[in-house]
DNA sequence: CTCAAACGATACCTTTAAGGTATGATAAGG
DNA sequence: CCTTATCATACCTTAAAGGTATCGTTTGAG
């Protein structure tokens, strides 16, 4: 499969004529014929229904028509924005985050970010914790915000919180009788929903760790794809998953407890590369230590612990 | 611009050798390091430094690379899809979902199905709309909620309801200085944040197809894994995207506004096979007439359209 | 500081695939 | 039934991809 053919293909299923489609694409017929065949052979699966004047679509077609037409779309706004980026000499800054951190002070970071350095292209990536470390080494990132230690040298990962972790269970049970912390080992034989299922390792293994670590043994694991999915879940009464506390203004039909085993806490960890002196580091940092003098509402230090970290190495 | 170069490229960025990278793509340096040269001229910019060991991307190559990744994983994914396409019992009861519909009546349909059927094992299986269809056909789900329209003979689509479309849009900006719904027109060149990624097609692509059917051009697409990621970056001023109206409770610092053209709209559509008389099918209608009837806050009247529907067929 | 190894670029050649022409087969309308 | 339009097949030409040989540059070890 090929950028031309999809071209090839979108303008016979627009013409639904393929002399007429030729002539539009600067080619002869037979051409153009031929290259919707290979590509049809290459599915193993038929897009265009000939027998009828003029060509129909199949189903497949269709759906495959829809796609060419934005996967051709993505193609040339990649290349327009690579030569913007290219041309314009803006400098690109590349920061990879898990979404845990999109409910702490990753957001206003970046306004603070681009407010402080309005030349920057500040670019945002959702990574696992585990893939921020690749990324940085191989300069695909700028800095992460992750939730997994590393023990990676290149790497530097400072601890910028601990934050409390909660069990979310659904209204209408035993353990949303009350609102006391309670103990992890209640989780015991309770069905657990944890996310993000991949790619892995990610915060579910940390939360499936942290329980084999209290020796606590769920009925069922049940892996599903993110947050939003598994506090759904627990709404429905599908069973019981382990959040971090900023998460609970999600949903309001499930009940929280936070758990109270001191252990039971989630690192915020910023990661950069090993004496990456950027200018933007700097920044970043200066402004990191700033916002958390400010004692935002987000940072909940109900909730969460201070490591007494600073940034001088 | 083809796809080899971006496969070649995304070999290059992720080996930073061009040696090795031509080893795993099995063709000799030579025509590789060509073919980026021939990339790079097409574009007009450098994606690469060479003159380091290993050679390093350039700001415009950080983009490409990431862009490119984006645009094979949506070749692979179509591939895929239109393949699909083209070539589907206690009781277990297997409900099939997309996200977006656990912020609707779902949960509380679950907790009722498991009122009026306790003998039900009631299994929730995350899929995207278009996963549905042969779930259903191949027995793996019994029944859908989805948001995408087919054309399946054999798969009974039924809308629900119609859910308006809201933009969310970073405070401060300039759609932001308004509460009044807002024209999809004035996306145009705005940077697009779509989810979910993958898998495809998805809520993304019917976005991406209303927009194109209004003759609106986003500047940029970021495609991110799911709605908390897309929101979290409108939060941080990375773009707007389109949402549900029923997703509006998930954050409280971006702005929304109702897209006024009554196209935009998002049906939520039960599915369930043709001719399948099961006592559950005609259980989970009834009990969604009750909750229709009921006229729950989920509903919200203001931002759905309720098609004449019955099930009588 | 020197030298050898690693690595990317250039030149030129071979191979492969895209495209063109001629023509056959089939659908559809008069 | 016949003619025209349209897609498929066969075969040839042309253009581009890929291979080999080799040059120039970077980097690290001695």
């Amino acid at each position: 499969m090929d950028l031309r053919q999809l071209r090839y293909f979108v303008a016979v299923a627009q013409e639904r004529n393929f002399t007429r489609a030729a002539e539009l694409l600067h080619i002869a017929q037979p051409p153009l014929s031929r290259q919707i065949q290979l590509l049809e052979e290459e599915l193993g699966v038929s897009l265009l229904i000939r027998k009828s004047r003029p060509v129909r679509l199949t189903d497949a077609g269709r759906l495959f028509y829809e796609q060419a037409l934005q996967v051709l779309g993505r193609v040339e706004q990649m290349r327009d924005a690579t030569r913007r980026i290219g041309l314009n000499q803006n400098s690109v800054f590349s920061i990879g985050f898990v979404a845990s951190t999109l409910y702490g002070g990753l957001p206003s970071l970046v306004r603070k970010m681009r407010q402080h350095a309005p030349e920057l292209d500040i670019q945002l990536l959702e990574l696992v914790s585990v893939q921020q470390i690749p990324a940085l080494k191989e300069g695909r990132i700028d800095v992460g915000f992750g939730r997994l230690r590393h023990s990676d040298p290149n790497v530097v990962g400072t601890v910028l919180r601990e934050e409390r972790l909660v069990a979310a269970v659904p209204m209408g049970t035993a353990l949303a009788g009350a609102s006391t912390p309670l103990s992890v080992k209640s989780l015991r034989g309770q069905k657990l929903i944890v996310y993000p299922k991949e790619p892995r390792p990610s915060y579910a293994d940390q939360v499936l760790g942290l329980l084999q670590r209290h020796d606590v043994r769920p009925a069922e694991v049940h892996e599903v794809r993110e947050i939003q999915t598994a506090l759904g879940l627990v709404a429905a009464d599908a069973g019981v998953c382990v959040i971090p506390s900023s998460a609970r203004q999600m949903r309001s039909d499930v009940h929280y407890r936070l758990i109270e085993e001191e252990a039971m806490t989630s690192p915020v960890i910023l990661n950069h590369r090993v004496g990456d002196n950027s200018v933007y580091i700097d920044l970043i940092k200066r402004l990191i230590e700033e916002m958390y003098r400010e004692n935002p509402p987000w940072l909940d230090m109900e909730h969460n612990v201070l490591p007494g970290h600073s940034f001088d190495s």
